[in-house]
DNA sequence: TCTATTTTTGAATAGTGATTCATTAATCAT
DNA sequence: ATGATTAATGAATCACTATTCAAAAATAGA
């Protein structure tokens, strides 16, 4: 009987990552994944479905750590609420920090994504509760102001993060994530106007 | 001699912002845009080079009228800092206000147009630049916090801006673009926590 | 070494849809 | 009306690439 050499699967999506990243997913050919993979064209189809199957794994991967540690610091009881919101920054950072075009893949085939299955809408929903519990938490604290529009609040705090990563992920050696992450959360905190 | 009847580029245009914000750029079908401009598949090469100039020409008016506005209040003597600040927010949702499927296209096909023609790299690098002179204005005025990181505020606030016409735009009919401009401009100005 | 079993290959297939172009239709000038 | 000119059509073409599958290669056990 023979048996599977090295992890293929995993060599797969890494390479996919790269080239849907470079390419964008819909101009990514299989032929070239598999050449960055160092597999034949025909054995992608033996780990995946299709191409798109390729990208649902990497999402759901993503998903799924993202989700897991919001719920963490969400439901944590020894963190501030202002701790809260600066390690859910820190967390989405992190999941792309080793990997710039993990991170351009995550932002710009998100809206493929999200209306191809409705899997990812949920965990897109879930996400951005998390980070409104959080929210609401320190509004009741009275450390946050009251009058913050949650709704407002969830999209453009998420848009916002997205667009840092994505200019981040695009030029790793030209921008500093940490200064992302700092300018970010001062924003976040304080705006711009002087009391 | 035979003279063109009706604008059939102008249908075609809008047609193209109604499929591609459906179903994306690369999903759209030359056939369908044809189908809804009630013009034959033919005739869309009388007006545009290729589907993807269709795409550019959409892209291009957009940011023509953007930085247009922009220009006109970052060199505005009469207004503010902070009415600055205002009214680029609002005359950036001011273009998308009328036409949510042209916010669609603006948000999801951005990634795919700036790496296909550095044009638009251009106009956004510029939007971004008139954006950012205004806050260096308010920060020689006193009146925002001189310790902004720039370079984040630009990416963040486009980002956030942008994710939020983009929730707008998917459903219109739920959310309401009012709030989200007074939202933004409360959490920019102000941020979340009490002083 | 030989056979059975499983993995891998990559050339061939097959579906898709952008683009072309020969043809038809409409309009104008005379 | 007729011919000249331009607009519009849509079926046929053509390129592109995801996917398939018959054949080959690798491995394990006997």
């Amino acid at each position: 009987m023979r048996v599977k050499e090295g992890n293929k699967r995993e060599d797969i999506i890494k390479a996919a990552i790269k080239v849907f990243a470079k390419n964008g997913f819909h101009n990514a050919k299989i032929s070239k994944i598999a050449e960055v993979a160092n597999v034949a064209a025909g054995s992608v189809y033996l780990y995946f479905k299709s191409k798109e199957d390729i990208l649902y794994q990497i999402f759901k991967e993503i998903w799924e750590e993202l989700n897991l540690k919001l719920e963490e610091i969400a439901n944590s009881s020894e963190l501030s609420s202002i701790e809260k919101v600066d390690h859910i920054i820190d967390s989405t950072f992190d999941v792309f920090e080793s990997n710039p075009a993990l991170g351009v893949v995550f932002v710009n085939e998100q809206y493929h994504v999200n209306d191809t299955w409705n899997d990812f809408q949920k965990y897109y929903d879930s996400f951005l509760d998390f980070g409104q519990s959080v929210i609401l938490e320190g509004i009741e604290k009275k450390v946050f102001y009251s009058d913050i529009n949650l709704s407002v609040f969830r999209f453009f705090v998420f848009g916002g993060i997205r667009n840092c990563i994505q200019t981040w992920a695009k030029n790793p050696k030209i921008y500093s994530l940490a200064k992302f992450r700092v300018g970010i959360k001062e924003l976040i905190n304080h705006g711009i106007v002087i009391k």
